[in-house]
DNA sequence: TCTGGGGTCCTAGGACCC
DNA sequence: TCTGGGGTCCTAGGACCC
């Protein structure tokens, strides 16, 4: 969950020691209206104002596009040729739906067989991550030429720190939003909506107001009036779980959260959740905009084509297997990080999870002493069910780098208290 | 007819040490 | 000999987010 600092909260602080007439703290959160489905758009206009889902699997479901793709220009292929949901088949979910796919009901997170009795007539594009995250670093490439303190909340979403920008005040936000908005369209003909804010929490609530490419501009006075009127399910932290919790103790509402006591939640929700939940009734967060952050954990896995036994898919598992771990291995070579928790995942057919890991002396980024470790993990698993998906995770990470410092410096002296402790 | 892939953070119990 | 407590690391599961 995204948790807020309660004791010695910054925020409060300021608030307390700042002299009258220092900037206010504004926070931005910039949100690209439908991305994938807008980054499709650019390239296939034909398909404007049609039902497109995108999503599928990795087979090259759309082998009549790819086709089609290598004699036309993407913008000159009739509507008629492009796939339908009705003709696919196997498994999957949509990654986005646009709006006129989620008229039928189709939407994000749906198994594409289910979308398909839904609206069988929809365009079915394959995902391309590549496109997106080409149009992701542009976007975020303007901004920071706009804005230097940025946080990259994934491919379609940052928090901005306006405080400090010039023109970041003027009409609370506004004006800059109204920048930055600019900029992005005319490089790369996508919007996106900007909510500004005291803080993150406020921020990202408020960029879906006026979406699609909207701004809202929120004070703390509007706390009541804009925010405690929505379901809690809004808050960035409350998801299914927590939020059905709520709903049977009869909170709805923000506004309805913000009348508990923070005892209450705390006996209901635990320490932390409790608090953070009622700090979030409240408006209150301080969490800053982070520049820049080092991974945890690196990790691959995949959903099989069908469900696979370990006794009579054996063959094929372990090609998986190893597969997953080499592209780990490439992926921590690639970004320079090593790791030494070794960690699987397993999916039964009838979804259930499991994981396992065991952490190794050193740090390694290699395919082999990953694979190995791997399939010690897996040993510890019984076996009878078919399987769904398999993954493969490295974590405890640490840089490249780091780990070449620690090697020359720390692990000899490791050694040699080691060798004083036999000796004693 | 089910339900992707890549992450983060939290909890909780046990081992082990001081 | 008994009792207790704190800190850290490891492991497993789960909620949540994009």
């Amino acid at each position: 969950m995204a948790r807020g600092c309660r004791p010695g909260c910054i925020e409060n602080q300021d608030l307390m020691s700042t002299p009258l007439n220092a900037p206010l703290r504004r926070i931005a959160h910039l949100d690209m209206d439908a991305f994938y489905a807008s980054v499709e758009l650019l390239r296939y206009p034909q398909l404007k104002g049609l039902p497109v889902v995108i999503g599928g699997g990795r087979r090259a479901q759309n082998d009549d596009l790819q086709a089609a793709q290598d004699e036309r220009a993407p913008h000159s292929i009739p509507v008629a040729d492009f796939p339908r949901l009705k003709d696919y088949s196997g498994r999957g979910v949509i990654t986005t739906a646009t709006y006129a796919a989620r008229q039928f009901g189709v939407g994000s997170a749906m198994g594409l067989m289910k979308a398909a009795r839904l609206c069988p007539q929809a365009i079915l594009l394959p995902v391309d991550f590549a496109a997106y995250r080409h149009y992701s670093r542009t976007f975020k490439d303007i901004i920071l030429d706009i804005a230097p303190l940025m946080e990259d909340r994934g491919i379609d979403e940052v928090y901005i720190d306006f405080t400090q920008v010039p023109g970041g005040q003027r009409e609370g936000g506004r004006v800059l939003a109204r920048l930055i908005q600019k900029a992005i369209y005319d490089a790369t003909a996508l919007t996106c909506s900007v909510g500004v804010a005291p803080n993150k929490l406020l921020a990202k609530m408020a960029s879906e107001f006026n979406k699609p490419n909207g701004i809202a501009i929120v004070f703390e006075d509007d706390l009541e009036g804009r925010f405690w009127p929505l379901a809690c399910r809004k808050i960035n932290g409350i998801g299914p779980k927590a939020d059905e919790k709520l709903q049977q103790l009869g909170i709805h509402t923000i506004g309805e959260l913000a009348q508990k006591d923070v005892g209450w939640l705390i006996d209901h929700f635990g320490q932390k959740t409790g608090a953070w939940m009622f700090d979030a009734a409240h408006g209150i967060d301080c969490r800053p905009v982070v520049l820049e952050s080092e991974p945890v954990s690196i990790s691959r896995e995949t959903t099989f084509e069908r469900d696979l036994h370990a006794v009579r898919d054996r063959a094929e598992l372990g090609a998986i297997f190893t597969r997953l771990c080499e592209q780990v291995a490439q992926d921590l070579q690639r970004k320079g990080y090593v790791g030494k928790t070794i960690g699987i995942k397993l999916r039964f057919d009838d979804f259930k999870s499991v994981t396992r890991d065991l952490t190794l002396p050193d740090h390694t980024f290699d395919a082999a002493t990953i694979r190995h470790h791997a399939g010690l993990c897996l040993k510890r698993i019984a076996l009878q069910q078919k399987l769904r998906l398999l993954g493969v995770r490295v974590g405890s990470l640490m840089t490249a780098a780091e780990h070449h410092l620690w090697r020359q410096h720390e692990a000899p002296l490791q050694q040699v208290q080691t060798a004083m402790d036999l000796e004693t």
